[in-house]
DNA sequence: AACTTCATACGAAAATATTCGTATAAATTC
DNA sequence: GAATTTATACGAATATTTTCGTATGAAGTT
């Protein structure tokens, strides 16, 4: 397993998700989807794409004149791995109390509740954890 | 309801980590926790608590000639502050993907998936959900 | 071919966050 | 009461992250 992780930053991530959504996105992609000018100059967007791409957050591909921009490290490795330093910095280590303060205030539909509920009987019946 | 979330840095979110835990802590309990000079300067703790002291993230009161810092924003909002937006930046905004993510890979023992079990039929059967 | 458009590259400024040196002051010890 | 110890205060240096101005080039238009 494993992707080495590459630390990123608040807006690293932001742009990520982009590219996550869109499976392959060009800079004006990604600086429309983040609202366009008044949030963010075009420029800068396309400067963290080159400094993502450096790091290797993102590869990205030719196409035309443009380049197409996608990602490197899996939405789910990065969930893995921000999920894990979360649990560590406040939730001392316990990710069964992360998911109870997740569950707890917001706004799970029943439907929701009953898929993790299933999931839950399945992990316990197949002894994953111990 | 709602402290209005004070903006906090990684060192700071690290440092209040301690202080939750300690309940009321020195510069000196807050250093050594920390690991002591080689991971962190005296001083620069220090600086952090002065910092915190006046964005309001942490109170304190002399005790003798040294200051206790206790924390001001409750874990349980913070917790709540930091799930949220990690549920909006990477869990497209779903609970239920997160929790299932954390669930998922680790190291919950069965007891502790027998608590949440417990945790979610108590929330489904109250209706807490729609 | 000159002009406009659309895209990238790059360097440097601005904003934020982190670290640390030095000064000061109050107790404590010799 | 001088020296040491234990704290805090504060300013400035560093490091990191974010933003943006300006240059350049390749098409496409007139």
């Amino acid at each position: 397993m494993s992707e080495k992780p590459i630390k990123t930053t608040e807006k690293e991530l932001e742009i990520l998700q982009i590219v996550w959504e869109k499976g392959s996105a060009s800079v004006k992609d990604i600086h429309e989807a983040m609202g366009g000018d008044d949030a963010n100059g075009y420029t800068t967007i396309l400067k963290f794409m080159q400094i993502m791409h450096e790091k290797g957050l993102v590869k990205r591909e030719k196409s035309g004149k443009l380049h197409l921009y996608s990602a490197v490290p899996s939405l789910e490795n990065t969930r893995q791995q921000l999920l894990d330093k979360m649990i560590n910095t406040v939730f001392q280590g316990s990710a069964a109390q992360l998911v109870m303060s997740a569950l707890g205030n917001n706004t799970s539909s029943k439907q929701e509740l009953d898929e993790i509920k299933a999931y839950l009987e399945k992990l316990v019946q197949d002894g994953d954890n111990r």
